[in-house]
DNA sequence: CGTGTTATTGAAGTGTATCAAATTGCGTGG
DNA sequence: CCACGCAATTTGATACACTTCAATAACACG
């Protein structure tokens, strides 16, 4: 009847009193609406590496996440694929195709296992109407990803790529830390290919920017990381 | 007083009726928005090339443009520009930075002569709590410009320099129809240098892709314009 | 323990930025 | 209205950063 993953359960209060989220999440912040969000919800899982919904589809709701880690990414004709966001706990998915009417701009993978929680597209609708805090929630966080967009592209046009593979791992670690990104997952957020990426993180251990061992790498001086990145 | 061009009027009703963006503005739009915005909205003119607000800033409040064009640029230290977003009537103005709590990203340049309406940040604030649909009307504005930076962003990654020209001129005809765009200002929405632009163009002008004379150029064929703009 | 994926380094080719110089076109002021 | 000056355009030559292709090594996983 659907792709939602393992389970479907529609949702206990026990479930929602004890979710972590229940003070960030842009819906269950705002008093009233956690409650219509409650009535609506659904559980979804996934494990790390499956889709939870495909370019091109229709939206139909908004998830949030429970627990875990998202990647929003759009590949090409070619089969060049790019991320576009990250996403973890507390963060909704789903918000722009829908608030846009237009169909999914990227398809939505799990880095991690993540539980989401997922409220029907005119469920939703209602409660923005009803609940003008949710409206302005939801304005903020599109405000702060056209940002995050906007400022992805003037660094990608100005500069070069060992600049932007700084930017990136910088990005990564402080907003996703502890992750074992891959040479081409660093590559497809910074905008260039995993060669390039790995000649940038061996020029950066040289300079004693960062220390490696193995395929994991860890960031040493900061500050030095970040002057690097902000160059031409 | 303020920066705020030549004149800085109370609004009158009769300048409201008459106003051709009464049925398209995210806020005019709105029954019982539309009263409250007339009461505290302000006219503001500026001509072309002068700058509406800086980067930098932080926000004192929305503008709507009535009539005209308005250009969002981000000025590195390198003195490298880039154009983010093009605005034209109807389309608010500053209201990503407002919602993101955030100074604004880019300076606001006026392309046209331009005449904007002013709202308040505090009253904006209220008119968005009391109602919804304006919020929403905002909502779906910012979802489609996040759509638009990030397709930009995936095109700029994955696409050659010709390439992202075709698409630049195309859509700057299409949203901005019998505008004498530059050379360079072609480079700075397609991400790259007025030499390359130039080379693009003949290009295309060889293909019989456009036609030129002088400094102005046409658009002959549409279809394998769009169809180059996809390739690799 | 084998197999497939990721990492790593090398070499070659190419696209595009950069620099430079000539020409055109436009606006301004005389 | 014309002439001048300046900015934008146009074309060429050069340099080089990055992608691409390739081959080996290290690692993870069933």
């Amino acid at each position: 009847m659907s792709n939602h993953g393992d389970t479907l359960n529609n949702c206990t209060l026990a479930q929602c009193i004890k979710c972590e989220n229940r003070d960030s999440s842009p819906l269950c912040s705002v008093h009233g609406a956690d409650e219509e969000v409650r009535r609506a919800r659904s559980e979804v899982k996934f494990k790390a590496g499956q889709t939870i919904f495909y370019e091109g589809n229709a939206p139909i709701g908004l998830y949030v996440i429970q627990t875990g880690l998202v990647k929003l990414q759009s590949t090409s004709v070619e089969g060049d694929t790019n991320t576009l966001r990250l996403l973890n706990s507390g963060q909704a998915l789903g918000y722009r195709s829908l608030f846009a009417d237009e169909t999914y701009r990227a398809s939505a993978i799990c880095v991690e296992d993540t539980t989401l929680c997922f409220i029907p597209k005119n469920i939703l609708s209602d409660i923005v109407k009803n609940y003008p805090q949710v409206a302005i929630n939801l304005l903020q966080q599109l405000a702060k990803d056209l940002r995050t967009a906007e400022d992805k592209w003037v660094t990608q046009v100005n500069k070069g790529a060992p600049e932007r593979v700084a930017e990136a791992i910088l990005f990564l670690d402080e907003h996703f830390h502890d992750q074992p990104w891959t040479r081409r997952e660093i590559a497809q957020w910074a905008g260039t290919t995993p060669e390039t990426v790995m000649r940038s993180l061996s020029q950066f251990e040289k300079d004693g920017l960062i220390s490696s061992e193995g395929r994991a790498y860890k960031i040493l001086d900061r500050d030095k990381l970040l002057e690097k990145s902000q160059q031409t």
